[in-house]
DNA sequence: TGTATCCTACCGTCCGGTAGGTAGAACATA
DNA sequence: TATGTTCTACCTACCGGACGGTAGGATACA
């Protein structure tokens, strides 16, 4: 069960998800809670406050998480297959609360935005950096390095967008298959028209 | 200037986009319409009525405008460059309106919901089908269609969250660079490791 | 005179948040 | 062991204000 505090935050975040963080009430958020409204306000200061914490705790967990995957791990086309596969089991096994991130900023007041994307952004350079890097050191084929980086993320990210738990794949398939997606295809040179049908021989 | 339903649609696209559906008010949307509340009543049934009209008439134009982009397009490559590169300009031209539909939808009623997705659920159908039938001719590569096509699709569609019309690269230049990522690289098989160092001879 | 358009004034409801109090565990003093 | 104090966690009851929407009248143009 733990703590009533942890009880407020999974309703808000199911909630938030389901009905949107305007569309939602304190008193609904009590209701899931099984507590009075008035006592939210001896855990969290305001309704905003709850939204900053789903938010902080959710962009920081996903910051570790890929970290935590590409340690020890060397060669950058490893890196970025390790990055690629986090991000997007990420966001399977926490979609309720990275849509809430995706689509719930406006909540925020200027001093708690500007906390959240500062995180966001150092978050979305290491993509940036490990792009650049693989494009210099010729693994990775040439282009907008920025472009390429928003492509990649926003492609990943909105998997939460359609995953389903219970479909037809599961979290670690669909890591799977985007990694081979973004790595063995995105990022590199293609082979032309028609190749597909006719082996080529090469060197 | 236009009609006054055009101003309150106006104003209220502005408002939905900045703030949010439901952070809202009709007392908002009529003051930048320079009309009294009330009189809005007069052009929209309710509030949700305004948000389903904006929300059916930009998918009702993004499918128009991407059949018009196709006409006359025979090879599956070139019609798949086309409706990329259809479909990336038209989130770049009517990036509020198309971020309103991807995160407002929690809006609508039940019977407008359906409405709403069943125009959607169409659109995608296309690129559904025009990345079966390259992959069935040999085109391109070979994959899960489903993933592939959801992947291609929120790609381009979340280049309106991130597109500045006064930024570095241009709706246009855009287009370009993501016309060339889906179609010669993601949907094509990649050449091995390092072959970009030093080139290849086929054939 | 009829109709479309817009207005002022108002309704009931719900909102986020607050005031102030109670039950009970924890602890210190004697 | 008995008694007073403090703290956490929660409660009931309420506040001012904003919300979506409505009733009914004024204006303007055909």
């Amino acid at each position: 069960m733990g703590t009533t505090k942890e009880t407020i935050k999974k309703a808000a975040i199911n909630l938030f998800y389901k009905k949107s963080y305007f569309a939602t009430a304190m008193s609904n958020i009590a209701l899931d809670s099984n507590i009075r409204k008035a006592s939210i306000y001896h855990h969290y200061a305001s309704k905003e406050d709850i939204l900053f914490d789903i938010l902080m705790t959710t962009m920081s967990a996903l910051d570790a998480y890929i970290d935590n995957c590409l340690k020890g791990v060397e060669n950058i086309e490893n890196r970025m297959r390790a990055a690629v596969r986090a991000h997007v089991k990420f966001h399977c096994d926490n979609q309720k609360e990275v849509l809430i991130s995706d689509t719930e900023l406006r909540g925020l007041t200027a001093k708690n935005y500007k906390a959240f994307v500062a995180l966001r952004d150092a978050y979305e350079k290491k993509f940036q950096d490990m792009i650049a890097r693989g494009i210099d050191q010729g693994y990775f084929a040439a282009g907008d390095v920025k472009v390429i980086s928003y492509a990649i993320l926003t492609m990943c990210t909105a998997v939460a967008n359609w995953f389903k738990p219970d479909g037809r794949l599961s979290g670690d398939q669909i890591s799977t298959i985007y990694e081979e997606l973004v790595v063995t295809r995105l990022l590199k040179e293609s082979l032309p028209i028609h190749s597909l049908k006719t082996p080529v021989v090469r060197e």
